[in-house]
DNA sequence: CTGTTAGCGCCTTCAG
DNA sequence: CTGAAGGCGCTAACAG
């Protein structure tokens, strides 16, 4: 219904290579592959030197560069690389033992901004090192997680990056041990990010950023400013993040002496609209708190949303705060005050752990990283109201 | 700063592959590798060959599975397989000429939203059939984008799909359809994905969606409530997508017989803060319109800021809309009357397209496909007020 | 400086 | 049913 294929152009049959006004052919052999309507194969090597009349090491060589080459049969060779507009095959060379292997990333959904932050972060510093970058979602499913690991191992892969969703599921985690094994016997590497990870005994590398400490931070943040009843709203279970952060909310808690309240646990999941409803559903009967840690920008939106709807102005009634200084966020008015995840570094990491360029680091073998979070200050909190809103 | 390594942990050795208690090794020859300590090379089909005491060809025939083998040599193959942790080596496939090309991803920047939707489209696509997905970023810089290019053609990519930040630069246009030459005659295929392409005559696979009709269906929406002084909160030019948009803009209004009048096009950016700055910038003169039609949901958002902080209530004084269903359009408050684009759609229709997989469809060579955009009404618009707000 | 040779790991005829 | 052999495209020793 959305969609509607509505044009149908030209059918373009493949036209020969558009190099620049082919340059005057020199010596070199006749072209033989000049205009082709078929589907052809690319270039090889071999070609490239019959052109340029050479033999083929000469041609790899100048390719090279590591070489030397008188500069005439160089420039031969360069013309009739240009000329066929040659590109070497990265299979053989990988092969031939001369690839740089690929750094592979498997996630559950693209479209999640955590991910993408990370997914960017690992691209960025995987071309930076020359790899390139392979990618597969998984949805959240275990099987597609292990199916498309196998299949990142086949392609030889440098690093195997593993982000987002990790299941709780036992067997599941052995399946991953298994594999981490598996890679690491082949050179490779098993990289949990910002995700838990088996056993220590699995030699696999896990970079994480300080969840907990975030949510302390937050949390202590808001009793400073006098706060005593704050209610979290997230699962308090289910999620090692969630539960991570609720773990950071209890710590706060319990250094300034205050008893943990679970009936100020209001539970729910990560998403906005389960907390949106959750929260309205608990402010039928008027509010019990002052301020609200929500486990996740998109809950505190919902949480936003739902305070609008009963008259709670947010932060002159009610204070709010998030997790993870999504882009919403800045968004929200008032903007939101939440823990900063640096998750692009987490991915700049994890592939400069897996490739072991660590530099400045003493021992090669660190394989474990965590990052610092931090409060970032916004406009969504405030010293709570004398009296207790109805 | 907001980088902090804390721990270090454990600097495991990489341990032999955990394969389930090995089973008792039956005949099979001595496991030659059974334990071993430094970074090895992944195991070989004539090791297993070895292993299972048969040769190589009947290992390869077990795997494939398209040849008669004896039921006992089989399981001697596939226990040695088992017990060798073996996969095939990609690159060796692919050099014999048996391996499904991968599917190659060009994009600026994972983060930005809609980049994120279409790749997500092009990764599923591609896994459903079968292809793996590689992913190169330029950061929007041309030149990077041809080295991206250049890799993933080496890459030997069945199809490479170019999404996001075209530049307008004709010089990179012009190469572009070289390399889609290139590329098309290796069998393969550029694909331009929600951005303008080349002349005709390139050898390149489009796929766009219709951006003007969606312009034009949400200011129609607007004309059709009242409003009669709509500002259009954009740039004018530079980018194809504003430029379409504002095309839209302009054709609504022409069927309502209005005038365009250039003064109620404010100029910016995409994003947010532009938005927000210019807008609040033309309030200070009070406000000559009833609608904003913003270019994008990012602008829309920060229209609503900046018309908040005059007083402007949405859509009491004022009607708001975005372009592109992001996230945040649900996000705000009131939630975002906005254009929905089927960013997912694209990317798949990316592949389907550029592998020949256009299932029902006639001809093969339909290279070229618009999908259809569509209004989703929120609250953010009303009929004007009956007094123009000072 | 340049050419020849020998594989990298796999699959696929062609013979047994 | 199974084995031996050749070669995909490339590079790295070795000779010239």
């Amino acid at each position: 219904m959305s969609i509607a294929p509505v044009r149908s152009v030209s059918s373009v049959p493949p036209a020969p290579p558009r190099g620049r006004p082919r340059p005057p052919s020199g010596n070199a052999v006749t072209p033989t592959r000049t205009s082709r309507t078929t589907t052809s194969k690319p270039t090889t090597l071999r070609q490239v030197a019959r052109a340029a009349d050479v033999s083929m090491a000469t041609v790899s060589r100048v390719l090279a560069g590591n070489y030397p080459v008188a500069p005439r049969t160089r420039q031969r060779v360069l013309r009739a690389v240009q000329e066929l507009d040659y590109v070497a095959n990265t299979h053989a060379r990988a092969l031939r033992g001369h690839a740089t292997p690929t750094v592979a990333l498997v996630l559950p959904d693209l479209r999640d901004e955590a991910v993408a932050r990370i997914a960017q972060g690992v691209e960025e510093e995987a071309t930076r090192n020359g790899r390139s970058c392979l990618i597969g979602t998984t949805r959240g499913d275990p099987e597609r997680e292990r199916t498309v690991l196998r299949g990142m191992r086949q392609n030889g892969a440098g690093a195997v990056i593993l982000i987002g969703g990790g299941a709780q599921d036992p067997v599941h985690q052995e399946e991953l041990a298994t594999i981490a094994g598996s890679l690491a016997a082949a050179g490779s590497r098993l990289v949990f990010c910002g995700r838990p990870a088996p056993d220590d005994a699995t030699p696999a590398t896990v970079v994480e950023y300080d969840n907990e400490g975030g949510a302390y931070a937050v949390v202590s943040r808001l009793l400073v400013q006098g706060h005593r009843r704050i209610l979290f709203l997230g699962p308090a279970t289910g999620s090692t993040t969630a539960a991570g952060r609720l773990a950071g909310y209890r710590r706060a808690l319990a250094d300034f002496d205050l008893p943990f309240r679970p009936e100020l646990v209001v539970g729910g999941g990560l998403g906005r609209a389960d907390a949106r409803d959750r929260l309205a559903r608990r402010l039928v009967g008027g509010s019990d708190f002052t301020a609200v840690f929500a486990v996740t920008d998109n809950a505190a939106s919902g949480a936003l949303a739902a305070l609008r709807e009963v008259g709670l102005s947010v932060p002159d009634d009610v204070s709010l705060v998030g997790y993870g200084d999504a882009e919403c966020a800045t968004d929200l008015l008032p903007q939101l005050t939440t823990v900063h995840v640096p998750y692009v570094e987490l991915g700049r990491t994890a592939v400069r752990l897996a490739l072991g360029l660590t530099e400045g680091s003493v021992s090669a073998a660190d394989q474990r990283a965590l990052l610092g979070t931090h409060v970032v200050l916004r406009d969504s909190t405030a010293p709570p109201p004398r009296r207790r809103p109805t």
